[in-house]
RNA sequence: GACCCCAUCGUCUAGUCCGGCCUAGGACAAUGGCCCUUCAAGCCAUGAACACCGGUUCGAAUCCGGUUGGGGUCGCCA
């Protein structure tokens, strides 16, 4: 049997840290026994989905160092490698669920639901679907769906006993059967949840081995169930232990810098942050933590993962980095400088910022030095940034929520971002001229820059909100 | 709250499976020093951990039980 695994990224957002770490352990598991690694876009949710995060995801992922064998982009026997594109394939599978009786339409209003949930915050140890449309007389059902009601179909889980996952990495845990509810399997809209999505296109691809996050642990009973309803062998289970925050909780955006595109723009070398994220509960040797892909493929084990959530070191990572920086020749730290910010298409996209700005080239570097720098220190900003008329708290609750509206921001053209702007400055009854000010000074810790929207979109994404973020903590540690 | 997972220096970890080699090793960070016109780098040194309580055993970081602590999950998100 051929090893066979795959990374199946969300395309909802930014590249996230967390997709390259679990995807390099599934590339270095197939490496190591020369089987498959396979790229699957799950984009089942139809209003999160876009096609930018998906190219961005990819870009990352090969940005990394990463790659692989069957995916949207390069094909493969087993596709569309789409979820989007399967959709008639997961409708026709649980269509033999339904039939089985071993999945079941449920009619029950996103209102009943939310109010279910409601009522058993709190009072009820079980949380979930409480099976009202689970005894629907077949014939009542096929009739309600031929009229056009809108239903979902949900899992009907065994309501005794217990199902038991077998991890690769901790053995059997067990799960009482009557503290799972009924997993919806699809949706309203027709698409499948991860669920049913990840079961069937897991089979149907041929996966063997599914090396994902340790989130998931408590829904694979569910999946169990699915492989046995559908009659299909179950794929081993290996769970990773999650990345951590400092204090040890998920890792999120809120705490850490999350998204690859990050790394890069702050002049991570791939190849070490590869190297640290495989120190993240896996270790070479017990003296030993440097490691290139090759020789992490060579002496991969399941046996030297360890299940404790390993905290994400932002000031290790680093150092890491400069070892790796060091061992560059000056020829090589020349080529990635070049790849990294010193390079002519980055350099045009600021000389019309900065052009009429100098008298002679010798002004360009001091002007736009904050294009090139990683953190900016916002330390000598601290009475511009909090006029008297404000407190610290309210600009950094106020950097915090545009932080929040770029995120959500994918369009980082200036009149995008300005449109953005207005619209926080109008919504937050900040004034504008100040507003603008406060993103200048937190951007860049600069009152003089180019034009503010063109200076940010240059800047880009992940180091103007690294920056604003950055800002507000500052001014939470400043004056409480 | 219910269920599930986890538990070695501040952090990443070795050692745990097959108990003695562990007066617990390495790395990052910290501190002190050496080098040096400066700053880095480099080198040397120092402090720093087996969560707790029981049990098994001649012997436990290692095995068992409990407690505590941390985390995750309970979405028509993945």
């Amino acid at each position: 049997m051929t090893v066979r695994v795959r990374i199946a990224p969300s395309p909802t957002g930014d590249p996230h840290v967390g997709t390259a770490y679990i995807a390099l352990f599934n590339y270095v598991f197939a490496k190591r026994h020369g089987g498959q690694f396979i790229l699957r876009i799950e984009d089942t949710d139809r209003t999160r989905s876009t096609p930018e995060s998906e190219a961005a995801i990819l870009r990352a992922l090969r940005w990394v160092g990463l790659s692989w064998d069957e995916g949207p982009d390069v094909g493969g026997p087993h596709g569309p490698y789409r979820q989007s594109e399967r959709a008639d394939i997961y409708r026709r599978e649980v269509a033999n669920l339904v039939a089985t009786g071993a999945s079941y339409r449920c009619f029950c209003t996103a209102e009943r639901l939310d109010k279910l949930r409601a009522e058993q915050k709190g009072k009820s140890n079980f949380m979930g679907y409480d099976g009202h449309c689970r005894g629907l007389d077949p014939a009542v059902s096929d009739a309600r769906a031929a009229a056009g009601e809108p239903f979902v179909v949900r899992l009907a889980m065994p309501k005794t006993g217990e199902t038991i996952v077998v991890d690769r990495l901790r053995g059997e845990v067990r799960f009482e059967n009557t503290q799972i509810d009924d997993q919806i399997l699809l949706k309203t809209d027709g698409f499948p949840t991860y669920h049913l999505a990840n079961v069937v296109d897991d089979h149907l691809m041929g996966i063997t081995h599914v090396i994902r996050a340790e989130e998931w642990l408590t829904s694979t009973p569910k999946h169990v169930v699915l492989y046995s309803a559908f009659g299909w062998t179950a794929p081993e289970w290996i769970h990773m232990p999650l990345l951590r925050n400092a204090d040890k909780s998920k890792i999120s955006k809120r705490k850490n810098p999350v998204s690859l595109d990050y790394y890069r723009a702050a002049g991570f070398l791939p190849e070490a942050l590869l190297n640290f994220l495989g120190t993240m509960g896996w270790s070479i040797a017990g003296d030993r933590e440097k490691f290139t892909l090759q020789e992490m493929i060579d002496a991969f084990s399941f046996d030297r993962i360890r299940l404790g959530g390993p905290v994400f070191d932002l000031v290790k990572l680093s150092a890491m980095n400069a070892d790796y920086l060091r061992a560059l020749d000056d020829d090589g730290v020349v080529a990635r400088l070049r790849q990294w910010r010193l390079a002519d298409d980055y350099l045009r996209s600021l000389v019309p910022l900065v052009r009429k700005r100098i008298q002679r080239l010798d002004e360009f570097v001091p002007l736009t030095e904050f294009f090139f720098s990683g953190d900016v220190d916002h330390a000598p900003w601290l009475k511009e940034l909090v006029p008297a008329h404000r407190t610290a708290t309210e600009v950094s609750e106020c950097l915090l929520g545009l932080v929040e509206a770029l995120d959500a921001q994918r369009d980082f053209s200036p009149p995008a971002l300005e449109a953005m702007a207005r619209a926080f400055a109008e919504k937050s009854a900040w004034d504008v001229k100040e507003l603008f000010m406060l993103m200048r000074l937190a951007a860049t810790a600069r009152k003089a820059t180019p034009p503010l929207f063109e200076t940010l979109s240059v800047l880009g994404r992940d180091m103007t909100r690294r920056r604003l973020r950055l800002c507000a903590d500052f001014l939470k540690k400043s004056k409480p």
